[in-house]
DNA sequence: ATCTCTCTCTACCAACTGGTAGACAACCGC
DNA sequence: GCGGTTGTCTACCAGTTGGTAGAGAGAGAT
């Protein structure tokens, strides 16, 4: 394999195998087995299961921050900002479901595991906050947009979290779900 | 001890832990060290991990479930049934917050945790649905009820999630916030 | 007084966990 | 060719896990 190539299967494996089945339920070998390697592979590139589970969360924010990135980026005309992200955001959720659960997740098992996170998650923190307040904003405002961020993710995670629990029930979300959550999300990021 | 209260105490510290903690992360060393005995004669109230899962589930389930009926058969005039079943919800999610928690914390780890839930729930559920949907409804429409029960219940756990989340971030739930919290959870509710 | 049942205990066990030590092969610039 | 680096391996290890076997204390019934 590749120089490189191991890390980025470990990588994947885990998060595949941290959302799914939990963090404290993956043992390194299930994650090692699942590429196709040893154990002590897998330490030789994480020197210890919580560098790992770093690694995984701060891929993990990375695709999430970019892809959110463009979706701001994205010149569509007339339709706000706050619309592209929500509509982002249901695609990921469609597409790369393991993101959103992964937040879940270290934010379930708690420290040191959301130290990490909490640290891959700031600078974009405070970028979005900051472009959210405007240019020229008190520390106050900020702290505000903050504070409505922070709310917005938490409704993001539920409502991933809520269509996790709809799909174990045997009743998946249908088109009208979608819909309310949707609008749902929107609200929580009108002005 | 008195003949059941260890029984008790066992269920009570189980469903404290799993809630915090989550099952996995939980051995039954800690749960027996929290009531202050020894492991072995927890396996003697229940004969394997799984069986206090199992326990615990169904006493949660109990005490939840009865709560609601509670609040169903409250007369409180001019109070529509849904108001009252979503007022107790958010009193449980105060006062019993570990009740909400625990029914995330078994749909996340799956089977067979969800089996036990599935079977402690049913009969709840189906007395639910019938009285939604009416007398004399037809098998579809008792169908539909239920689904609209299963759909308003993720809402519920997923609310409870986003508290959880939002009080981790160190952004503790406002007023404001609960207020909007419970206008949506109606809706989910209305006719 | 003795027998039986309920409850909790001590003493284990095999399997698995995260992690360490170090051998070995392949490749690199020299 | 050669010495060093990189990546993967085998072989271990100590600690913890869920679980078993069985002894023994106490209380009630006879």
């Amino acid at each position: 394999m590749a120089r490189s190539d191991t890390r980025e299967s470990i990588l994947a494996a885990a998060l595949a195998a941290f959302a799914r089945r939990g963090v404290e339920a993956t043992s390194l070998d299930d994650v090692a087995t699942a590429v196709g390697v040893r154990k002590q592979t897998l330490l030789y590139w994480f020197r210890s299961k919580d560098a790992l589970v770093a690694g995984v969360v701060e891929a993990a924010m990375g695709e999430l921050g970019d892809a959110l990135d463009q979706a701001v980026a994205s010149p569509r005309s007339g339709r706000p900002v706050r619309v592209a992200v929500v509509d982002e955001v249901l695609r990921l959720g469609a597409r790369r479901p393991d993101l959103l659960v992964l937040l879940r997740e270290v934010s379930r098992i708690g420290p040191p595991a959301t130290g990490h996170l909490a640290v891959a998650i700031r600078p974009r923190l405070d970028g979005a906050a900051a472009a959210l307040a405007g240019s020229g904003a008190g520390a106050s405002e900020r702290e505000r947009a903050r504070r409505r961020l922070l709310e917005a993710g938490a409704r993001v995670i539920a409502t991933a979290v809520e269509a996790e629990l709809l799909v174990e029930m045997g009743v998946a979300p249908d088109r009208a779900w979608l819909r309310r959550r949707r609008a749902d999300l929107l609200s929580a990021l009108a002005p």
